[in-house]
DNA sequence: CATGAATGAGATTTCATTCAT
DNA sequence: GATGAATGAAATCTCATTCAT
């Protein structure tokens, strides 16, 4: 068993993080076109060349971004939306973490909604796979709420999942 | 009465829509950051430099495609919304306004979504305004219902109003 | 006999001069390279187009200003100079002419020493002979000096008339 | 007692120099407008982006050369010219050194007659400023001259300083 | 003749990425 | 592994010149 899968950190483990936390100011801070690699370099603590040495390339840093904010946001709340017992129940907690997750880090909630939806136009599938991860494990809780006849069945999953993350989005920033 | 007054339309005004269109087109096909001012220029059918004789360059355009499409909403539907009896009434006369509106040219409709998000970057206090326009309408028409008792009053209405829009501009892509 | 040749200007004329005295005003406030043809047109009070009835273009039009100052400087001069008694007192005359014509019209010496500097660079030898024909009229009374023995005979007359021009090109300045 | 205290070039020096020379040599060639940024960076053997890592653009450039050219110029000559006794002889020194400066560096003194003309232009007190000090010091050897009794006292200062740089400046060329 | 809207070649400048140290 | 100077492709914008009206 090495250090890695013990939960431990190697050293590169914490740099890549370094890195991403850097990302994650920089791109709030000026959106991700105006933001210049070398930006994310001195947010990081890095030089330039060294963020290519963790990642390849800006593109990469973002994707990395939004793909490791929604793992760690799941990692995190996953028990505890699925063991309510209803699905209304399930749906308030998922509202409740994304708010309180979302919350604790302003600066992630602003690259989530600015450039996610930027995002598609340059990273293509990725960001998308990436969004439509999230946008599913809402639109689950919502089918099964149907399928038990819990919740109404005048709406699709996916548009009702749509609309669940529209409302919180702009909630976010108020 | 010269042409302009009596609503037509001087060569320079139809040069002007002309370029709005292309720009239109334009940043839904690749966002505003990946379109090129030439891309720009031949979706209009113009060449390069002639954007510069009616725009002060691509800030401008965008600024310039966001406020002109949430006068020509406004203008086109505010009559229908705001002669409805009730502020229920008048918001789903709204959210319906807002989705054809939407709905009919896609183009702007994806313009909106991506790149309204990320103008305050760039734009400033211009693209704040813009976007402040709308939600005040929205927001104007759930204060009434509230003063009315129509309405619950547990929610700001300028909340209320960025709820209704993220709603309705998750749904727009669907 | 025409009217040209009889001294007066067809109308042909006095938009060639116009146009001049609107390039000699635009390029003395902004220099050669910074005028552009539109502030030359505005400066004559024509279109952008007009000009390029009457000119080759933005070159032709500098070259023609130094080439027309220096004819009508000459001609207006030439006289007095020449009927000085001695080379001394020609010399004298020269530069009171110089002096009392650039100093009527600031604009004019400004181009004089702004751009003639420049222009060898970009109108070639057509600049050159211009400055020459200048140079040659200073030099001529030198040399004729020299020969009568009024003179020094240790400068070629052709450096002697460089440092006039360079003492009255710099005096115009103070 | 690192390298640059004693005299020695660090790397950034180097380059900075390199680009000047190559500067210098384009802009001699060319004028100062015609010269395109990456002519500079032909001349110095470096690419275009390079010049932006050493100076703000063009403009920046060529306030540079003629700065350090008007120091390296007084560094070399300044003891020389003020260590003799007279009004008189100072001034001789002083022409004898910029004649001999100007004459081993020909391209630098096509920059200085051609392009220190028009820079008021474009570079606005910054040139007027490096020109004045040159000025300055011709002028400080007239006033003291006059002071002494030396020399006539007819003219300003200033004055005969513009008229000696007129013809020095005017001599270089042919 | 005169106009001025339109053109598009060409110049400046930025910045993601590489690679010698 | 880490650095950051150097690169050069790519994008914006200007403006001399043309030509349909």
């Amino acid at each position: 068993m090495n250090s890695k899968s013990r939960g431990e950190s190697s050293r590169a483990d914490l740099r890549r993080r370094q890195i991403l936390e850097g990302a994650i100011r920089a791109f709030a801070a000026r959106g991700f076109y105006r933001t210049r690699v070398s930006d994310i370099a001195k947010a990081a603590g890095v030089a330039d060349g060294t963020i290519y040495l963790y990642f390849e390339g800006k593109d990469d840093l973002l994707a990395q971004v939004l793909r490791q904010a929604l793992d760690s946001f799941w990692d995190r709340g996953e028990a505890y939306v699925l063991e309510a017992s209803s699905a209304a129940e399930q749906l308030g907690r998922f509202v409740e973490l994304h708010l309180s997750y979302m919350g604790e880090d302003r600066d992630l909630a602003t690259v989530f909604q600015v450039d996610l939806r930027h995002s598609p136009h340059f990273l293509g599938d990725v960001s998308r796979k990436i969004f439509r991860d999230y946008l599913d494990r809402v639109a689950d809780i919502v089918a099964r709420g149907q399928a038990s006849g819990e919740l109404r069945r005048d709406l699709f999953p996916l548009q009702a999942a749509q609309m669940v993350f529209g409302v919180l989005d702009q909630l976010v920033t108020s």
